[in-house]
DNA sequence: TGTCTAATTCATCATATGATGAATAATGCG
DNA sequence: CGCATTATTCATCATATGATGAATTAGACA
Protein backbone atom coordinates (compact mmCIF):
# COMPACT_ATOMS: atom_id res chain seq x y z
CA UNK A 1 0.00 0.00 0.00
CA UNK A 2 2.53 2.65 0.94
CA UNK A 3 4.31 2.18 -2.57
CA UNK A 4 3.16 4.32 -5.45
CA UNK A 5 3.63 7.32 -3.63
CA UNK A 6 5.91 8.53 -6.16
CA UNK A 7 7.30 5.38 -7.93
CA UNK A 8 10.32 5.25 -9.60
CA UNK A 9 8.60 4.25 -12.60
CA UNK A 10 9.63 0.71 -14.23
CA UNK A 11 11.57 0.73 -17.25
CA UNK A 12 10.14 -0.45 -20.93
CA UNK A 13 6.95 -0.16 -22.60
CA UNK A 14 3.56 0.73 -20.44
CA UNK A 15 0.78 -0.83 -20.55
CA UNK A 16 -1.56 0.07 -22.64
CA UNK A 17 -1.80 4.30 -22.91
CA UNK A 18 -1.18 4.92 -18.99
CA UNK A 19 -1.98 8.66 -19.09
CA UNK A 20 -2.30 9.42 -22.92
CA UNK A 21 0.31 10.52 -25.60
CA UNK A 22 3.72 11.20 -23.50
CA UNK A 23 4.70 13.14 -26.57
CA UNK A 24 2.14 15.45 -26.43
CA UNK A 25 2.86 15.90 -22.55
CA UNK A 26 6.20 16.31 -23.22
CA UNK A 27 5.33 19.17 -25.73
CA UNK A 28 3.11 20.88 -23.32
CA UNK A 29 5.87 20.53 -20.95
CA UNK A 30 7.92 21.94 -23.27
CA UNK A 31 5.90 25.15 -24.13
CA UNK A 32 5.25 26.10 -20.83
CA UNK A 33 8.41 25.72 -19.51
CA UNK A 34 10.30 27.71 -23.10
CA UNK A 35 7.35 30.36 -21.97
CA UNK A 36 8.60 30.50 -18.28
CA UNK A 37 11.93 31.02 -19.15
CA UNK A 38 13.01 31.15 -22.44
CA UNK A 39 14.83 28.90 -25.06
CA UNK A 40 18.29 28.74 -23.39
CA UNK A 41 17.39 28.90 -19.44
CA UNK A 42 14.90 26.06 -20.29
CA UNK A 43 16.76 22.65 -19.43
CA UNK A 44 15.60 19.30 -21.06
CA UNK A 45 15.62 17.91 -17.75
CA UNK A 46 13.26 20.49 -16.10
CA UNK A 47 10.53 20.08 -19.85
CA UNK A 48 10.80 16.18 -18.42
CA UNK A 49 10.41 16.19 -15.44
CA UNK A 50 7.48 18.46 -15.58
CA UNK A 51 6.22 15.62 -18.06
CA UNK A 52 6.78 13.08 -15.90
CA UNK A 53 9.31 11.26 -18.11
CA UNK A 54 12.93 10.37 -18.88
CA UNK A 55 14.54 13.09 -20.37
CA UNK A 56 16.29 10.90 -22.80
CA UNK A 57 12.26 10.18 -24.33
CA UNK A 58 12.51 13.97 -25.03
CA UNK A 59 15.51 13.26 -27.69
CA UNK A 60 14.04 10.09 -28.47
CA UNK A 61 11.23 12.25 -29.79
CA UNK A 62 12.06 15.35 -30.80
CA UNK A 63 15.96 14.42 -31.23
CA UNK A 64 17.11 17.41 -29.95
CA UNK A 65 16.61 20.61 -28.22
CA UNK A 66 16.16 22.87 -31.08
CA UNK A 67 14.15 20.45 -32.50
CA UNK A 68 11.95 20.43 -29.75
CA UNK A 69 11.74 24.55 -29.86
CA UNK A 70 11.23 24.22 -33.15
CA UNK A 71 8.60 22.37 -33.58
CA UNK A 72 6.71 24.01 -29.98
CA UNK A 73 6.87 27.13 -31.52
CA UNK A 74 6.00 26.59 -35.11
CA UNK A 75 2.32 25.99 -36.45
CA UNK A 76 -0.37 27.03 -34.67
CA UNK A 77 0.70 30.76 -34.67
CA UNK A 78 1.33 32.61 -37.68
CA UNK A 79 1.81 36.14 -36.34
CA UNK A 80 1.90 37.70 -39.81
CA UNK A 81 -1.27 35.95 -40.65
CA UNK A 82 -3.26 37.30 -37.87
CA UNK A 83 -2.15 40.78 -38.15
CA UNK A 84 -3.26 40.90 -41.32
CA UNK A 85 -6.20 39.83 -40.69
CA UNK A 86 -6.83 43.23 -39.41
CA UNK A 87 -6.16 44.91 -42.20
CA UNK A 88 -9.11 45.01 -44.17
CA UNK A 89 -10.53 48.02 -42.85
CA UNK A 90 -10.42 51.77 -43.58
CA UNK A 91 -6.95 53.64 -42.74
CA UNK A 92 -8.46 55.87 -39.92
CA UNK A 93 -9.54 52.75 -38.26
CA UNK A 94 -6.35 50.44 -38.68
CA UNK A 95 -4.86 51.64 -35.26
CA UNK A 96 -8.14 50.36 -33.35
CA UNK A 97 -8.21 47.18 -35.78
CA UNK A 98 -4.96 46.05 -35.12
CA UNK A 99 -4.32 46.70 -31.48
CA UNK A 100 -7.98 45.12 -30.76
CA UNK A 101 -6.77 41.85 -33.07
CA UNK A 102 -3.68 41.41 -31.58
CA UNK A 103 -4.87 41.64 -27.93
CA UNK A 104 -7.25 39.32 -28.64
CA UNK A 105 -5.03 36.55 -30.17
CA UNK A 106 -3.30 37.07 -27.29
CA UNK A 107 -5.99 35.82 -25.24
CA UNK A 108 -5.66 32.65 -26.42
CA UNK A 109 -3.35 30.39 -23.95
CA UNK A 110 -1.63 29.09 -27.05
CA UNK A 111 -0.89 32.24 -28.85
CA UNK A 112 0.13 34.03 -25.23
CA UNK A 113 2.49 30.94 -24.46
CA UNK A 114 4.14 30.98 -27.64
CA UNK A 115 4.26 34.78 -27.73
CA UNK A 116 5.42 35.14 -24.33
CA UNK A 117 8.67 32.45 -25.88
CA UNK A 118 9.32 34.37 -28.56
CA UNK A 119 9.23 37.73 -26.65
CA UNK A 120 11.59 36.11 -24.00
CA UNK A 121 13.46 34.62 -26.74
CA UNK A 122 13.89 37.29 -28.79
CA UNK A 123 15.33 39.61 -26.26
CA UNK A 124 17.78 37.42 -25.83
CA UNK A 125 21.45 37.42 -27.72
CA UNK A 126 21.53 33.65 -27.91
CA UNK A 127 21.40 31.89 -31.88
CA UNK A 128 17.26 30.85 -30.75
CA UNK A 129 17.14 34.92 -30.23
CA UNK A 130 18.86 35.95 -33.24
CA UNK A 131 16.67 33.27 -35.86
CA UNK A 132 12.93 34.62 -33.90
CA UNK A 133 14.23 38.11 -34.78
CA UNK A 134 14.97 37.66 -38.22
CA UNK A 135 11.91 35.67 -38.71
CA UNK A 136 9.64 37.80 -36.68
CA UNK A 137 11.01 40.78 -38.13
CA UNK A 138 10.47 40.28 -41.83
CA UNK A 139 7.11 38.92 -41.48
CA UNK A 140 5.60 40.72 -38.79
CA UNK A 141 7.10 44.41 -39.81
CA UNK A 142 6.91 43.53 -43.47
CA UNK A 143 3.23 43.12 -43.19
CA UNK A 144 2.52 46.02 -41.70
CA UNK A 145 4.75 48.02 -43.56
CA UNK A 146 3.02 46.68 -46.73
CA UNK A 147 -0.27 47.80 -45.11
CA UNK A 148 1.09 51.60 -44.75
CA UNK A 149 2.35 51.99 -48.11
CA UNK A 150 -1.15 50.94 -49.22
CA UNK A 151 -2.08 54.41 -48.23
CA UNK A 152 0.01 56.12 -49.72
CA UNK A 153 3.13 56.39 -48.04
CA UNK A 154 6.51 56.08 -49.51
CA UNK A 155 8.72 52.78 -48.65
CA UNK A 156 11.13 54.37 -46.09
CA UNK A 157 8.49 56.27 -44.38
CA UNK A 158 6.25 53.14 -44.27
CA UNK A 159 8.98 51.22 -42.54
CA UNK A 160 9.82 54.01 -40.14
CA UNK A 161 5.53 53.73 -38.58
CA UNK A 162 5.60 50.13 -38.95
CA UNK A 163 8.46 49.99 -37.08
CA UNK A 164 6.84 52.76 -34.41
CA UNK A 165 3.82 50.51 -34.28
CA UNK A 166 6.46 47.39 -33.50
CA UNK A 167 7.40 49.75 -30.93
CA UNK A 168 4.11 50.03 -29.02
CA UNK A 169 2.70 47.17 -29.30
CA UNK A 170 5.97 45.29 -28.30
CA UNK A 171 6.16 47.46 -25.16
CA UNK A 172 2.36 46.52 -24.06
CA UNK A 173 2.51 42.63 -24.79
CA UNK A 174 5.86 42.77 -22.68
CA UNK A 175 4.23 44.21 -19.66
CA UNK A 176 0.91 43.08 -19.96
CA UNK A 177 2.16 39.18 -20.80
CA UNK A 178 5.55 39.16 -19.84
CA UNK A 179 6.56 40.95 -16.70
CA UNK A 180 2.50 40.54 -16.40
CA UNK A 181 2.39 43.99 -14.58
CA UNK A 182 -0.79 45.77 -13.35
CA UNK A 183 -3.12 47.26 -13.87
CA UNK A 184 -2.22 46.08 -17.92
CA UNK A 185 -2.98 42.16 -16.93
CA UNK A 186 -6.49 43.54 -15.19
CA UNK A 187 -7.87 45.77 -18.18
CA UNK A 188 -10.03 44.17 -20.55
CA UNK A 189 -9.12 44.39 -23.92
CA UNK A 190 -11.47 46.29 -25.15
CA UNK A 191 -10.29 49.18 -22.25
CA UNK A 192 -6.93 48.14 -23.33
CA UNK A 193 -7.65 49.12 -27.01
CA UNK A 194 -9.17 52.70 -26.31
CA UNK A 195 -6.22 53.21 -24.18
CA UNK A 196 -3.44 51.93 -27.09
CA UNK A 197 -5.21 52.93 -30.20
CA UNK A 198 -5.18 56.42 -30.80
CA UNK A 199 -1.07 56.26 -29.81
CA UNK A 200 -1.00 53.75 -32.54
CA UNK A 201 -3.18 55.41 -34.84
CA UNK A 202 -0.77 58.21 -34.43
CA UNK A 203 2.47 56.05 -34.99
CA UNK A 204 0.41 55.36 -38.78
CA UNK A 205 -0.94 58.48 -39.03
CA UNK A 206 2.94 60.09 -39.06
CA UNK A 207 4.12 63.13 -37.48
CA UNK A 208 1.03 65.76 -38.22
CA UNK A 209 1.70 69.68 -37.84
CA UNK A 210 2.59 68.82 -34.39
CA UNK A 211 4.70 70.89 -32.25
CA UNK A 212 7.90 70.93 -34.89
CA UNK A 213 9.32 74.49 -34.50
CA UNK A 214 8.86 76.42 -31.05
CA UNK B 1 62.20 35.19 -28.67
CA UNK B 2 59.66 33.38 -30.01
CA UNK B 3 57.84 32.94 -27.04
CA UNK B 4 55.86 35.60 -24.97
CA UNK B 5 52.95 35.68 -28.59
CA UNK B 6 50.11 34.60 -26.59
CA UNK B 7 52.32 33.88 -23.30
CA UNK B 8 50.54 31.86 -20.35
CA UNK B 9 50.83 34.23 -17.74
CA UNK B 10 53.14 34.12 -14.65
CA UNK B 11 51.82 33.55 -11.57
CA UNK B 12 51.86 35.58 -8.55
CA UNK B 13 52.01 39.74 -8.32
CA UNK B 14 53.07 41.29 -11.52
CA UNK B 15 55.83 43.86 -11.94
CA UNK B 16 54.39 47.38 -11.02
CA UNK B 17 50.97 48.14 -13.00
CA UNK B 18 51.04 46.37 -16.13
CA UNK B 19 48.49 47.00 -17.89
CA UNK B 20 46.44 49.50 -15.06
CA UNK B 21 43.91 47.98 -12.92
CA UNK B 22 42.58 44.82 -13.19
CA UNK B 23 39.69 45.29 -11.22
CA UNK B 24 38.44 47.76 -13.58
CA UNK B 25 39.10 45.70 -16.41
CA UNK B 26 36.74 42.78 -14.63
CA UNK B 27 34.49 45.10 -14.34
CA UNK B 28 34.33 46.78 -17.69
CA UNK B 29 34.21 43.42 -19.53
CA UNK B 30 31.28 42.55 -16.52
CA UNK B 31 29.20 45.24 -18.08
CA UNK B 32 29.72 44.53 -21.57
CA UNK B 33 29.38 40.50 -20.89
CA UNK B 34 26.16 41.11 -18.98
CA UNK B 35 24.61 43.42 -21.24
CA UNK B 36 25.00 41.23 -24.25
CA UNK B 37 23.82 38.47 -22.35
CA UNK B 38 21.95 39.40 -19.66
CA UNK B 39 22.52 37.82 -15.96
CA UNK B 40 22.38 34.17 -16.17
CA UNK B 41 23.45 33.74 -19.51
CA UNK B 42 26.94 35.57 -18.96
CA UNK B 43 29.75 33.83 -17.41
CA UNK B 44 32.59 34.54 -15.02
CA UNK B 45 34.76 32.34 -17.18
CA UNK B 46 33.64 34.54 -20.18
CA UNK B 47 34.14 37.89 -17.87
CA UNK B 48 37.38 36.58 -16.97
CA UNK B 49 38.82 35.75 -20.60
CA UNK B 50 37.47 38.64 -21.74
CA UNK B 51 39.47 41.18 -18.95
CA UNK B 52 42.27 38.69 -19.84
CA UNK B 53 42.58 37.38 -16.03
CA UNK B 54 41.97 34.15 -14.45
CA UNK B 55 38.54 33.62 -13.21
CA UNK B 56 39.79 33.10 -9.60
CA UNK B 57 40.74 36.65 -10.18
CA UNK B 58 37.30 37.65 -10.02
CA UNK B 59 36.18 35.84 -7.12
CA UNK B 60 39.18 37.38 -5.22
CA UNK B 61 38.03 41.03 -6.26
CA UNK B 62 33.83 40.43 -6.05
CA UNK B 63 32.96 37.15 -4.27
CA UNK B 64 30.15 36.13 -6.23
CA UNK B 65 28.45 36.67 -9.76
CA UNK B 66 25.78 38.00 -7.65
CA UNK B 67 27.76 40.35 -6.46
CA UNK B 68 30.04 41.46 -9.66
CA UNK B 69 26.40 42.00 -10.91
CA UNK B 70 25.09 44.33 -8.00
CA UNK B 71 28.44 46.49 -8.55
CA UNK B 72 28.29 46.66 -12.29
CA UNK B 73 25.00 47.71 -12.03
CA UNK B 74 24.69 49.78 -8.97
CA UNK B 75 25.60 53.41 -8.87
CA UNK B 76 26.27 55.48 -12.13
CA UNK B 77 22.51 55.37 -13.28
CA UNK B 78 19.55 56.47 -11.32
CA UNK B 79 16.68 55.85 -13.36
CA UNK B 80 14.19 57.53 -11.27
CA UNK B 81 16.53 60.15 -10.76
CA UNK B 82 16.49 60.73 -14.70
CA UNK B 83 13.17 60.21 -15.33
CA UNK B 84 12.48 63.30 -12.31
CA UNK B 85 14.83 65.46 -13.77
CA UNK B 86 12.24 65.42 -16.79
CA UNK B 87 9.28 66.73 -14.66
CA UNK B 88 9.64 70.37 -14.39
CA UNK B 89 7.91 71.61 -17.62
CA UNK B 90 3.96 72.40 -18.19
CA UNK B 91 1.94 69.39 -18.10
CA UNK B 92 1.32 69.80 -22.43
CA UNK B 93 4.95 69.40 -22.93
CA UNK B 94 5.88 66.41 -20.16
CA UNK B 95 5.24 63.98 -22.85
CA UNK B 96 8.02 65.70 -24.82
CA UNK B 97 10.47 66.50 -21.83
CA UNK B 98 10.25 62.97 -21.04
CA UNK B 99 11.27 61.03 -24.08
CA UNK B 100 13.73 63.61 -24.77
CA UNK B 101 15.40 63.31 -21.34
CA UNK B 102 15.29 59.52 -21.62
CA UNK B 103 16.77 58.73 -24.51
CA UNK B 104 19.28 61.63 -24.10
CA UNK B 105 20.43 59.58 -21.05
CA UNK B 106 20.48 56.29 -23.46
CA UNK B 107 22.64 57.88 -25.60
CA UNK B 108 25.64 57.72 -23.32
CA UNK B 109 27.21 54.07 -23.30
CA UNK B 110 27.53 53.84 -19.84
CA UNK B 111 23.11 54.29 -18.95
CA UNK B 112 22.88 52.44 -22.87
CA UNK B 113 25.65 49.26 -21.30
CA UNK B 114 23.22 48.98 -17.88
CA UNK B 115 19.84 49.90 -19.70
CA UNK B 116 20.34 47.07 -21.65
CA UNK B 117 21.73 44.69 -19.28
CA UNK B 118 18.28 45.43 -16.99
CA UNK B 119 16.07 44.96 -19.67
CA UNK B 120 17.51 42.22 -20.73
CA UNK B 121 17.99 40.63 -17.32
CA UNK B 122 13.97 42.20 -16.54
CA UNK B 123 12.42 40.21 -19.47
CA UNK B 124 13.99 37.12 -18.11
CA UNK B 125 12.71 34.77 -15.28
CA UNK B 126 15.72 34.73 -13.26
CA UNK B 127 15.87 35.99 -9.49
CA UNK B 128 18.09 38.83 -10.87
CA UNK B 129 15.26 39.85 -13.13
CA UNK B 130 12.96 39.59 -10.54
CA UNK B 131 15.04 42.13 -8.06
CA UNK B 132 15.16 44.31 -10.96
CA UNK B 133 11.69 44.28 -12.14
CA UNK B 134 10.60 45.27 -8.20
CA UNK B 135 13.25 48.09 -7.64
CA UNK B 136 12.30 49.14 -11.47
CA UNK B 137 8.89 49.26 -11.05
CA UNK B 138 8.22 50.60 -7.94
CA UNK B 139 11.11 53.34 -8.65
CA UNK B 140 10.19 54.72 -12.03
CA UNK B 141 6.70 53.93 -12.31
CA UNK B 142 6.20 55.81 -8.88
CA UNK B 143 8.38 58.70 -9.73
CA UNK B 144 5.76 59.14 -13.50
CA UNK B 145 2.55 58.01 -11.59
CA UNK B 146 3.39 60.87 -8.85
CA UNK B 147 4.02 63.19 -11.32
CA UNK B 148 0.57 62.68 -13.15
CA UNK B 149 -1.18 63.07 -9.48
CA UNK B 150 0.27 66.54 -9.55
CA UNK B 151 -2.09 67.30 -12.73
CA UNK B 152 -4.62 66.55 -10.64
CA UNK B 153 -5.60 62.82 -11.99
CA UNK B 154 -7.10 60.35 -8.86
CA UNK B 155 -4.56 57.18 -7.77
CA UNK B 156 -5.68 54.45 -10.26
CA UNK B 157 -6.21 56.60 -13.18
CA UNK B 158 -2.18 57.89 -12.66
CA UNK B 159 -1.50 54.63 -12.51
CA UNK B 160 -2.71 53.25 -15.31
CA UNK B 161 -1.18 56.58 -17.41
CA UNK B 162 2.10 55.94 -15.64
CA UNK B 163 2.40 52.09 -17.22
CA UNK B 164 1.58 53.14 -20.36
CA UNK B 165 3.98 55.32 -20.91
CA UNK B 166 6.65 52.69 -19.61
CA UNK B 167 4.81 50.98 -22.28
CA UNK B 168 5.62 52.48 -24.71
CA UNK B 169 9.14 54.15 -23.67
CA UNK B 170 10.11 50.30 -22.93
CA UNK B 171 9.09 49.52 -26.31
CA UNK B 172 10.77 52.01 -28.14
CA UNK B 173 14.32 51.43 -25.90
CA UNK B 174 13.87 47.63 -26.28
CA UNK B 175 13.66 48.21 -30.41
CA UNK B 176 16.09 50.68 -30.29
CA UNK B 177 19.07 49.92 -27.93
CA UNK B 178 18.27 46.20 -27.20
CA UNK B 179 17.16 44.50 -30.69
CA UNK B 180 18.86 47.87 -32.30
CA UNK B 181 16.69 47.49 -35.39
CA UNK B 182 16.71 49.70 -38.16
CA UNK B 183 15.38 51.78 -38.67
CA UNK B 184 14.93 52.91 -34.77
CA UNK B 185 18.88 52.94 -34.78
CA UNK B 186 20.02 55.61 -36.96
CA UNK B 187 17.10 58.35 -36.24
CA UNK B 188 18.49 61.49 -34.41
CA UNK B 189 17.30 62.05 -30.60
CA UNK B 190 15.44 64.85 -32.12
CA UNK B 191 13.65 63.08 -34.96
CA UNK B 192 12.52 59.56 -32.63
CA UNK B 193 11.45 62.36 -29.97
CA UNK B 194 9.11 64.17 -32.51
CA UNK B 195 7.49 60.48 -33.63
CA UNK B 196 7.43 59.25 -29.76
CA UNK B 197 6.22 62.50 -27.89
CA UNK B 198 2.48 62.71 -29.19
CA UNK B 199 2.23 59.08 -27.96
CA UNK B 200 3.46 59.18 -24.69
CA UNK B 201 1.53 62.70 -24.24
CA UNK B 202 -1.41 60.66 -25.60
CA UNK B 203 -1.25 58.01 -22.52
CA UNK B 204 -0.17 61.01 -19.87
CA UNK B 205 -3.39 62.73 -21.01
CA UNK B 206 -5.74 59.75 -21.24
CA UNK B 207 -8.78 59.14 -23.26
CA UNK B 208 -9.83 62.17 -24.59
CA UNK B 209 -13.45 61.99 -26.47
CA UNK B 210 -11.97 60.24 -28.99
CA UNK B 211 -13.89 57.52 -31.01
CA UNK B 212 -15.76 55.61 -28.18
CA UNK B 213 -19.08 55.07 -29.21
CA UNK B 214 -19.60 52.98 -32.40
C1' DT C 1 3.53 -18.49 -31.00
C1' DG C 2 7.45 -15.82 -32.62
C1' DT C 3 9.54 -11.87 -34.11
C1' DC C 4 9.80 -6.98 -35.25
C1' DT C 5 9.04 -2.50 -33.66
C1' DA C 6 7.77 1.20 -30.52
C1' DA C 7 8.01 3.20 -25.87
C1' DT C 8 10.39 3.84 -22.07
C1' DT C 9 14.21 4.19 -18.57
C1' DC C 10 19.26 3.67 -17.15
C1' DA C 11 24.05 4.46 -17.30
C1' DT C 12 27.32 7.38 -19.09
C1' DC C 13 30.05 11.09 -21.66
C1' DA C 14 31.96 15.40 -22.49
C1' DT C 15 31.52 19.89 -21.28
C1' DA C 16 30.47 24.20 -18.77
C1' DT C 17 29.51 26.51 -14.67
C1' DG C 18 30.21 28.94 -9.93
C1' DA C 19 33.07 28.46 -6.19
C1' DT C 20 37.08 27.47 -3.01
C1' DG C 21 41.66 26.80 -1.24
C1' DA C 22 46.13 26.56 -2.05
C1' DA C 23 50.52 28.14 -4.34
C1' DT C 24 53.51 31.73 -6.12
C1' DA C 25 55.40 36.16 -6.95
C1' DA C 26 55.87 41.04 -6.27
C1' DT C 27 55.14 45.37 -3.21
C1' DG C 28 55.59 47.97 0.81
C1' DC C 29 56.12 48.83 5.59
C1' DG C 30 58.92 48.29 9.75
C1' DC D 1 66.80 43.11 5.46
C1' DG D 2 62.48 40.58 6.84
C1' DC D 3 57.63 39.92 6.97
C1' DA D 4 52.90 40.84 6.13
C1' DT D 5 49.91 42.01 2.44
C1' DT D 6 48.27 42.02 -2.06
C1' DA D 7 47.77 40.39 -6.82
C1' DT D 8 47.61 36.74 -9.46
C1' DT D 9 47.18 31.89 -11.30
C1' DC D 10 46.44 26.70 -10.66
C1' DA D 11 44.15 22.65 -9.30
C1' DT D 12 39.89 20.96 -7.94
C1' DC D 13 34.91 20.28 -6.43
C1' DA D 14 30.19 19.66 -6.90
C1' DT D 15 26.71 20.30 -9.95
C1' DA D 16 24.02 20.89 -14.23
C1' DT D 17 23.58 20.41 -18.98
C1' DG D 18 22.71 18.24 -23.84
C1' DA D 19 23.44 14.05 -25.89
C1' DT D 20 24.03 8.97 -26.94
C1' DG D 21 23.65 3.97 -26.74
C1' DA D 22 22.18 0.07 -24.44
C1' DA D 23 18.73 -2.35 -21.80
C1' DT D 24 14.02 -3.56 -20.80
C1' DT D 25 9.16 -4.09 -21.52
C1' DA D 26 4.96 -4.21 -24.15
C1' DG D 27 2.12 -4.14 -28.39
C1' DA D 28 1.38 -5.65 -33.26
C1' DC D 29 1.27 -8.40 -36.90
C1' DA D 30 2.51 -12.68 -39.14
Amino acid sequence: MVESASAPRRRGRPRKAGSGDARAAIAEAASAEFAQKGYDAASIRAIARRAEVDAALVHHYFDSKAGLFAEVIRLPVRPDRIVRSAFEVPDERLGESLVRTVLMAWERTTVKSIGVTVLRSAVSDSDAGRLIRQYLLRELKGAIRGRVERTGVERVEADLRATLVLTQMAGALIIRHVLELEPLVSLSVDELTARLAPAVQGHLDGVSAEADDR
